[in-house]
DNA sequence: GATGAATGAGCGTTCATTCAT
DNA sequence: GATGAATGAACGCTCATTCAT
């Protein structure tokens, strides 16, 4: 399938760049040049910019989703979801700075608020497994009794920080610290 | 003084620019449309692009901090401090929402890393009223014995989410959920 | 080869441009123009416009030597080597007027400084025919003993102005005046 | 004589920038600051940068001729004359390195080929004193049957190559030195 | 008369996109 | 299908000149 060989050098090319550079310090001629393609070519498997940079976020999100959901069960009780979804996630972020990287800067851009505002308000069907465990925890009055949005707040933001100082080299972000800010997390939205 | 109304036409400009439509989305002839003045003008003051983004950031934590500091006392007990900046600056974003954006974005790119460097590596005297809070509370042990970048997270992450949830209109932040969301931030940095 | 078409007209542009209204009479998007090429197109050939004005000098200079040493025997007495050189200078400047002017243009201005240091300061064997042929003349005892760079602005200083005058059509530069200025220039120099 | 001070101070500051910098290094803003003078007070004394520019030049010719004019009899022999004013000129420009550099640019440039076309085809009164002398050699048959141009080139082009080299540090331009190129000079007009 | 803040045309340069090969 | 040379609109920035004070 050589076809897609080139589309996912492509793709690699642009999440290294982006997610090291921004998304103006990531040029086409430059992802081309990293892919090892023609400049044309990426127009072949993206019809332009934009569309490549939200495909390669649709990939990442696919693939935080698979990784996250192993092993996951949603009939377990609320705090060991939330625990296995919550460190899970470190975990992926740390073995894929880029990825997280690349997320941080997607969401601080016009995509990213579309993006987010498709998911917020898109079909049932479509719902988030993070949503469907609060509504969950809600239900079984386990969590406290705000809107899904703060649960969600509470139990993911810090995340975005903890990741972000620990790829900058501010901090080492190991095993013991991960299970004690999920636990953290945890005592943040329990009721 | 006619000067300084010229300046601050141009940082207005800027911010409402920059906030909406990003770095990018913001070339300095739009800016200076906007401000009402010529292209050129702007370099009377600030000698260029980033400078013009980094003063602005500046002026910006600048009357944040007047702001949360308003009626905050370094002598009262930690969980009081901590419940009056977290709440302080919840409403602050939400009166300000341009700056909670512009602020957004602009630790999602190259200043905004080597800000938090310098604010993370700073000496000690120039140290962060945050880390100042969270450096007593370990001293207290009244906090969880976690890393201070780790206590910060759990204490401020969750704002970015909230705060961004709610400017975007996919929910109300009102006062009483406020109050909810900084308890349960407590919660989770609590001993 | 077509690629070569399109650097060589932007070169001729730039010549042209230049050598009639000086470096800043010479806008990027006009050599541009002119050479039939869109603006960005330079690039492809030439870092920036300072790597543009320098290749070209370089291109002429080695027109120049190319032609000037067409027939010349480093082995011939002092007298006709020199003669040969200035009269064969005199030809080309006349021949191609504007790379007399393009050069001209080139050595009042900082690469032409930075060039001449380089050339005088340079290592024997990078040497010019020029100061070797002085060289020669001191050592065979034939030129005035004084300074390399004095006998060379002996010989070549007057060509400067008789090109100039000639070229701005102040008066005709025909092959017998030639000879008559070439052979005024040795008596000026020969012991 | 307050206004003229001003008016030297922005010649004085015109000078020095153009000389080291040439005339695209030197904005009319820095050479306000350079004079101590505002920005628009330039346009009282000049209509424009070409007007200031050309000014500047004629100030410089007249304080050179006066200069080598001083002591100069045209009714001294030939060979006495031209070695007055070669040697004389020499000093000067040694003198006033900057007004050297400012020349050399000066006829680089659009203003120079004007202003040399003026001169050779200007009015008999007009005439200069170099090609009085070199008229007077013709008839007195001293000299090379040669155009007057040429002979001006003979006389005056190595000077231009010699103390460029000597402002340039590439060798020490001393008394003696001036006395032979000077002769030499001489040897090459001479019949 | 003197100022210097303001201007905006024009510069060198970049880069997403196209299209002939 | 793949290429990469070519494009030109758009960018950040400079600076000669103007004009209200």
């Amino acid at each position: 399938m050589v076809k897609c060989e080139k589309r996912d050098e492509i793709l690699r090319a642009a999440l290294v760049l982006i997610a090291e550079h921004g998304f103006h310090g990531a040029p086409m001629a430059l992802i081309a040049e990293r892919a090892g393609v023609g400049a044309g070519t990426i127009y072949r498997y993206f019809e332009n910019k934009d569309v490549l940079i939200i495909e390669l976020f649709r990939e990442i999100e696919g693939k935080i989703k698979e990784c996250i959901l192993k092993g996951y069960s949603s009939e377990s009780p609320i705090r060991e979801r939330f625990l296995h979804l919550n460190k899970k996630l470190y975990r992926y972020f740390i073995d894929f700075p880029l990825h997280f990287r690349y997320v941080e800067q997607y969401h601080n851009s016009p995509y990213g608020v579309a993006c987010r505002r498709d998911k917020i308000l898109g079909e049932a069907d479509n719902q988030d497994v993070f949503l469907k465990l609060f509504e969950d925890g809600l239900t079984q009055r386990v969590l406290k009794d705000l809107p899904l949005l703060i649960l969600f707040s509470l139990a993911f933001g810090p995340m975005v920080f903890a990741v972000r100082d620990h790829i900058f080299g501010f901090f080492e972000l190991n095993d013991t610290l991960i299970e004690q800010v999920a636990e953290a997390c945890w005592d943040g939205i329990k009721r």
